[in-house]
DNA sequence: AACTCTGTTTCGCACAACGAAACAGAACCG
DNA sequence: CGGTTCTGTTTCGTTGTGCGAAACAGAGTT
């Protein structure tokens, strides 16, 4: 096995901040490819059905492009063509991908049934979730007994900066990464960044000081929550975190005894060797 | 807005027998994105972590050409390279495009508490499936109240020939595209072919006649099934299906009984308009 | 009939992607 | 220790693919 001076892109900076990223003089970069993730990326980013217009809108790509783009995504399967609207939605195609990506995260099998107890005893969801980009996806969520109102999906995306999950990330990954996303967030945020950053500073105290995060109500008004990370063995960073509505677990609650469980039952998940 | 030939690919005929696709010489096709998209599904086909010389070896693609697929696609976030073992696997990027599909599938929504009436009543659990290539992917399934051992997650694959899902899809598409999935099938099955197909003409007589298309044992042993095809307003194909363990739910009485109530189902659910 | 909105197609060029071959390390091995 | 065999990376000259401005083509709209 070799890797004289590793061919792995040295640091994840592809952050989406609204607009594509381009990298400029790359030569092991393949445009094409990028360009037609884009395509496909522009269909999460709220319109479930687009034109080739809207997506050369979204993607800042020019037009012929767009259309080879999805002329070739079409025939393979991962965008389907509406004749009746003229427009090109998603197919399963990507499905297969998403599925193939969570079925085989052993730690989320593992978590699974601790992920359950902790919800039956506290009577709060528990999700497990990893960053793409500039948000935290749920890839398991196990729901106490009485089903609450709370019904995260796999795959469902949260903000980083507001919700205990993203808080958990953030105060676990290294200083520089820390940075890069402090730019990116910045980026993103505009004007509304010092507020943001607030709750990641108060976060990153909480964290230091008792060993997990918080979001009361910062994400969604009725919601408290509490966020922990969890470190794989292959460097991986993801959180762990518990949720439900604020009148049935009440902030003084949820920091005095909850949050601690929480940061113990991680523990207890990074022990099983994932 | 114009369609002068139409740019959408007339048929999908992207179907995978084992072997990547091998579009000849059209100038709108983008063989790069083709190529690393193909480098992704290498991941689906079994294997979970895999270095370039796997994908090499899946793909077909010059080994050159895959480290710049696979630089590119980890810059992107869409392959995480693991250190240690100094090898690919799929990451978050995947899960976001799969998450974005299926929930913005209409009839997943409307169709889930009729599915779980289904399951309360019969005991079964219910499925929704599609096509992906030349398999039938989940994109809904409900369980009966005592939550059987059938635990079919969102985005899991079944093979299209000898499941009930498969088969109602089957007897579903037209002429034209079922002859090219018939020649999809033969090659990829080879000289086990005329056994499945015997299995594919039995379900099209029980499609005829009553409606709907059964499996028993003969995806699971131990699992009977049957299923009935859906079509959504935009010419879109899914399948539904009910499927319990043998013992549970003998042949005959679902083929006497309950199939027939899946067909009703189906009516219903196509009658929301979706 | 002129205008606008779509999306497709053309076509010549540039350069991005290609891939054979060379290189570079690690592990193993007698 | 030199040789062998894995792995994956890099080079580099060539080619042909992907590019995109501009032209075209329909369907509504006024």
């Amino acid at each position: 096995m070799a890797r004289t001076k590793n061919n792995a892109p040295e640091l994840m900076v592809a952050f989406d901040a609204g607009e594509p990223v381009k990298p400029e003089k790359d030569r092991k970069f393949v445009e094409s490819l990028s360009r037609g993730l884009d395509v496909l990326r522009a269909f999460t980013q709220g319109s479930v059905i687009l034109g080739n217009q809207d997506i050369a809108r979204i993607t800042g790509l020019p037009k012929p492009t767009v259309s080879r783009m999805t002329y070739t995504l079409t025939k393979l399967g991962y965008l389907s063509y509406n004749t009746q609207l003229e427009k090109y939605q998603l197919s399963s195609g990507v499905l297969a991908l998403g599925y193939a990506y969570v079925s085989n995260l052993k730690v989320r099998q593992l978590a699974k049934p601790y992920m359950d107890e902790f919800a039956r005893q506290t009577n709060m969801s528990v999700g497990l979730t990893c960053r793409d980009r500039l948000h935290m996806i749920y890839v398991e969520n196990r729901l106490p007994p009485e089903a609450s109102l709370l019904r995260m999906e796999i795959g469902l995306k949260l903000p980083l900066a507001t919700t205990a999950a993203g808080r958990a990330y953030y105060c676990a990954i290294g200083d520089q990464d820390r940075a890069l996303l402090d730019d990116a967030l910045a980026l993103k945020y505009g004007e509304d960044w010092p507020e943001k950053r607030q709750g990641l500073t108060q976060a990153m105290e909480d964290y230091r000081a008792h060993g997990f995060c918080l979001s009361l109500g910062e994400w969604d008004r009725n919601i408290n929550s509490a966020g922990v990370p969890i470190h794989l063995q292959d460097g991986t960073i993801m959180a762990l975190t518990c949720s439900a509505p604020s009148y049935l677990v009440p902030a003084d609650r949820l920091r005095d005894t909850i949050a601690h469980q929480l940061a113990m039952l991680a523990g207890d998940i990074e022990s099983l060797g994932v």
